[in-house]
DNA sequence: TGCTAAACGGAACGACCGCCCCGATTCTAT
DNA sequence: ATAGAATCGGGGCGGTCGTTCCGTTTAGCA
């Protein structure tokens, strides 16, 4: 249970290899060479497979952290609007993707399948989706038709958008909320 | 400008190479390996370079016969009913992107850069949209604030829904109608 | 049937990438 | 200060893939 404490050399590569990886994961998405972040954070190759076993551990930890940070962000915005929560939610996860390659191809299943890999982020996101679903029904400002599971599919298209299109995306995010309004 | 016949056996490999790579490119994408296309056509690597310098100009000489068709079918459909057309397009390129992998992936820009590698063919395809679009906001289906480079937007934004999620988008079909009708 | 140029196919090349190995280096407890 | 352990880093291995090369085969013609 308790980590051992990581000599401090070893403490100081292991966050900065995160904090590069991070970047260089948004900028070039999780293709990019593991030689690459080495470069980047200038470290060997062999430093980061000792502190992630894989290349697609050291992908998992930070998509698991970017997931965290739009729970949280979410978490606080949809406590003052109900009705917009989850508007806000899609396109706020839109804009993201827009700087975070890794984020939108962690959605869209390249490099992680979320479910299996990170099942307790998962569970959090699907829990979260459903709550602000839930919220913008009763509100009235979404139709009751619509599910968790649309909603998951409604974000791959937003992502793609986004990812495709860059900011021409944003003049669609009119035409969307007006399909998810109750007819 | 006159091409100099094929001899038989290489006229045969020719029509071969083409109609593999074409199933092939449609279930396993542009990502295949050339040997994978030359080994289902029962032909050598070196075969398949001497029709097509590149695999690239393979991948486009498809995804080139793929949208004159879609762009076919399309014309067909369109005359019958001016304010369905829009999203009988829409749906039908959705539906192709689910049984073509490959179309798929040129929409969204891997494998090729249509704009650039296939301009002819890209000027129609913006041409037939244009057309549909303001075909259907003459017959009041469509609101008037959307304009072709919104369509483009949504395409991309609904081959990835379809390539990601299966027949789940198809249950946002009515959701994306509903957006774009006059409010 | 014999000849030649065209076409064939698959081995081989070079570039790339994930991952591992191991000699060199650096930290830390004493 | 020093020994010994933990850590470092980059060269190298194994595998993949696009493309080329070249010895062999075959079509087409006289």
């Amino acid at each position: 249970m308790t980590e051992k404490p990581l000599r401090a050399d070893a403490a100081r590569n292991r966050a900065r290899v995160l904090r590069v990886a991070y970047e260089t994961f948004a900028e070039e998405g999780a293709n990019v060479p593991i030689d690459e972040i080495a470069r980047r954070a200038g470290v060997g190759a062999g430093t980061i497979y000792r502190h992630f076993p894989t290349k697609e551990s050291l992908f998992q930890a930070i998509v698991a952290d970017r997931l965290r940070q739009v729970v949280e962000h979410t978490r606080e915005q949809a406590a003052a609007d109900p009705g917009e929560g989850l508007f806000a939610f899609l396109f706020h996860l839109a804009e993201q993707g827009a700087t975070d390659l890794g984020l939108t191809e962690a959605f869209a299943g390249v490099g992680v399948d979320l479910a299996t890999s990170l099942p307790e982020a998962e569970r959090e996101f699907t829990g979260l989706m459903a709550g602000l679903l839930a919220q913008a029904q009763r509100a009235g400002t979404v139709r009751r038709d619509v599910d968790v599971d649309d909603v998951r599919t409604l974000i791959v298209g937003l992502q793609a958008m986004r990812r495709f299109r860059g900011e021409r995306a944003d003049r669609l995010y009119p035409v969307i909320r007006a399909g998810l309004s109750p007819r």
